[in-house]
DNA sequence: TTAGGGTTAG
């Protein structure tokens, strides 16, 4: 450790005290300020510190001693917007109220400086009403003001006083349009953002990042990937953040033809890789590609090690390709290099503990987070240790952690997920249950009635498989249709069931899908025919069965890809036990590898058999 | 330097 007296406090201490990445080092330069009685570098000091974040007491100690010590009303002025920002994030409204006081008392409200960060601090603080009164009562308000006040109000979800305030106006430069476009983008007016962004004059990296971010955001990735490339012929160059979005994007749409180049395109910028979060966001988009050993060597040589991010990033996509004892062994070595796992960390490695059917290991690390982490779990945390019991069919072991283990109510998604386990192993009265309560909590969520309604008919229960459906008619509940996608010699292919092809595809398709299934049922495939929403005829239900959207897809690309390839698809819902060993059988006679995106995890089908060995 | 876009999550 180097003695405060090493560091002799030159005649701008800024770039010394900026360039302090612990709170010891910065300690130092403290202490040596104090003797030299700098006090003008105490707003420094008190900046560097908020960033690196330590506990919000020790920075209101810090400010309480200069107050104390009665500083010049410049040095209290500069150092209010870090102190009220350090109430803002570590949600101290009664701190920032007392410091409100203080800045009546010295009459700062008159200054936009100070009266713009108490402005912010109060709308992150989920205290609308009073930022609004400060904004009102502002007698001078700059751009800034009436920027904060359209963020405020967008970030807070009051979109209606964002939209007047931003009408209000009276000049508008570029950060208010982006704002607005962000906050149209938040509140799913795709449209609307679009059109306020195209009437823009001037679009700098953030206004185009905001439209990249905003799709992504509404699930339409692909639109995502077209403004990414209209920004690039634009002449506008990306930075980090906007390559994060774009990123964020391809991991979405699943295939990595498009990642690959935003990866070769990011070597070549002068954007820094190591910067941020741009290396998880790289670990990620690889993961949900189905790249995980492409993901693993960006974590080994684009990542240093340093940040929590990253490990999580690479953790989650091994649990999601089914490498639990994989994500364990990372998880070790983040131990080893005594980085501090967070809460997310322990979400992927239960996640992937319960991916992989390891019961013991990941009651082990839920416990190792309490004890030796001190991170409460979460209601997610819990939803984990219920998943890992439910799909290893321990339903009654899921139900005691519901009803005894954990304090809080379950949300419902907890409840779908004893649901699904209950549909895998035929429980029809626990199902019921879990249906009931998963109904009660999200009544508009499909999945549910649609799950339920597959118990039933698995249980022949007809007359109940049509309550279900009188009752989704009823709370007017639509169910999502199947989609799945599928990328042939670089293009994308969709398939949704119950929509229309191109002309002749529909033909060609079904009459493939008709051959391949006599084919697998002479290698002893049989078609389950319990899954189907309708309570129809045996030939028919077949049928039914058979447009699922991911068969489509298959037989797609068996007409389209050579033996011996790899059929890489997509789908938005998860796989059904009939199409799962459907692909078994596939990759198993018809030499093909079939690798399957559903919507939680990753299927690897090879030789007859699943990466995912049951647990999905 | 008080205002706008940023990864990992059952």
């Amino acid at each position: 450790m180097l003695s405060s007296s090493s560091f002799p406090v030159p005649p701008s201490p800024a770039p010394l005290i900026n360039r302090c990445q612990t709170i010891s080092e910065l300690n130092q330069i403290h202490a040596q300020i104090i003797k030299s009685s700098r006090s003008s570098s105490h707003p420094l000091i008190l900046r560097r510190l908020v960033a690196l974040s330590p506990s919000h007491g020790f920075t209101i100690h810090l400010y309480s001693r200069w107050l104390s010590s009665s500083p010049h009303l410049q040095t209290l002025r500069l150092s209010l917007p870090s102190v009220l920002k350090s109430c803002g994030r570590h949600s101290s409204v009664e701190q920032a109220k007392q410091i409100h006081g203080q800045i009546l008392k010295a009459h700062f409200q008159l200054d936009p400086y100070v009266s713009n960060s108490l402005l912010r601090t109060y709308f992150e603080l989920g205290e609308d009403e009073i930022a609004w009164r400060v904004f009102e009562k502002m007698p001078q308000r700059d751009a800034v003001s009436w920027n904060s006040a359209v963020s405020g109000f967008v970030r807070s979800g009051h979109f209606g006083f964002a939209r007047r305030v931003f009408d209000e106006m009276p000049q508008k430069d570029l950060v208010s349009y982006n704002s607005m476009v962000d906050g149209l983008m938040k509140w799913n007016r795709c449209d609307l953002a679009r059109e306020l962004f195209c009437s823009m004059e001037e679009k700098d990296v953030v206004s185009w990042t905001t439209m990249i971010s905003g799709y992504v955001l509404n699930f339409r990735p692909k639109e995502a990937l077209e403004v990414f490339r209209e920004m690039l012929s634009s002449g506008v160059e990306p930075d980090a953040a906007a390559v994060v979005n774009v990123l964020a994007a391809v991991a979405d749409l699943g295939f990595p033809e498009e990642g690959k180049w935003v990866h070769a395109y990011l070597r070549r910028s002068n954007i820094k890789l190591n910067s941020e979060v741009l290396g998880s966001a790289l670990i990620d988009m690889y993961s949900k590609c189905g790249l995980v050993t492409n993901a693993y060597n960006v974590f080994r040589s684009v990542c240093d090690g340093r940040r929590v991010g990253d490990w999580n990033s690479m953790i989650s996509g091994l649990s999601i390709h089914g490498l639990g004892q994989e994500a364990l062994e990372i998880f070790e070595e983040m131990e080893r290099n005594k980085i501090q796992p967070d809460e997310i960390t322990f979400i992927a490695i239960l996640n992937g503990c319960s991916h992989s059917g390891m019961i013991e290991e990941g009651l082990y690390y839920f416990k190792l987070m309490k004890d030796k982490y001190q991170i409460e779990p979460r209601l997610q945390h819990y939803g984990c240790l219920i998943d890992l019991f439910g799909r290893a069919g321990l339903i009654e072991e899921a139900m005691r952690i519901i009803g005894e283990a954990m304090p809080m109510e379950p949300d419902a998604m907890a409840w779908k997920s004893i649901l699904s386990s209950c549909v895998k192993y035929g429980l029809v009265t626990y199902g019921e249950h879990a249906a009931t309560k998963a109904i009660d909590l999200a009544p508009q969520d499909s999945s549910s009635y649609v799950l339920l309604s597959n118990i039933y008919a698995r249980n022949k229960q007809w007359e109940d498989v049509e309550r279900v459906r009188e009752l989704m008619r009823e709370k007017r509940v639509q169910k999502v249709p199947g989609c799945s996608t599928v990328m042939i010699h670089g293009k994308v292919h969709e398939f949704i069931v119950g929509k229309e092809m191109g002309v002749g595809c529909r033909e060609v398709v079904l009459s493939k899908l008709e051959e391949v299934i006599s084919r697998l049922k002479m290698e002893g495939y049989e078609p389950d025919v319990t899954q189907v929403l309708v309570h129809v005829g045996e030939g028919e239900k077949e049928g039914l069965l058979s447009i699922h959207s991911e068969k489509m897809a298959v037989a797609f690309g068996l007409l389209n890809l050579e033996e011996g390839s790899s059929i890489h698809i997509v789908k938005n819902l998860r796989v059904c036990c009939d199409c799962h060993s459907f692909c078994e059988v596939v990759s198993k006679v018809y030499n093909y590898e079939i690798v399957l995106r559903d919507q939680n995890r990753f299927h690897h089908f090879k030789g007859g058999s699943c990466s995912c060995k049951g647990y999905w």
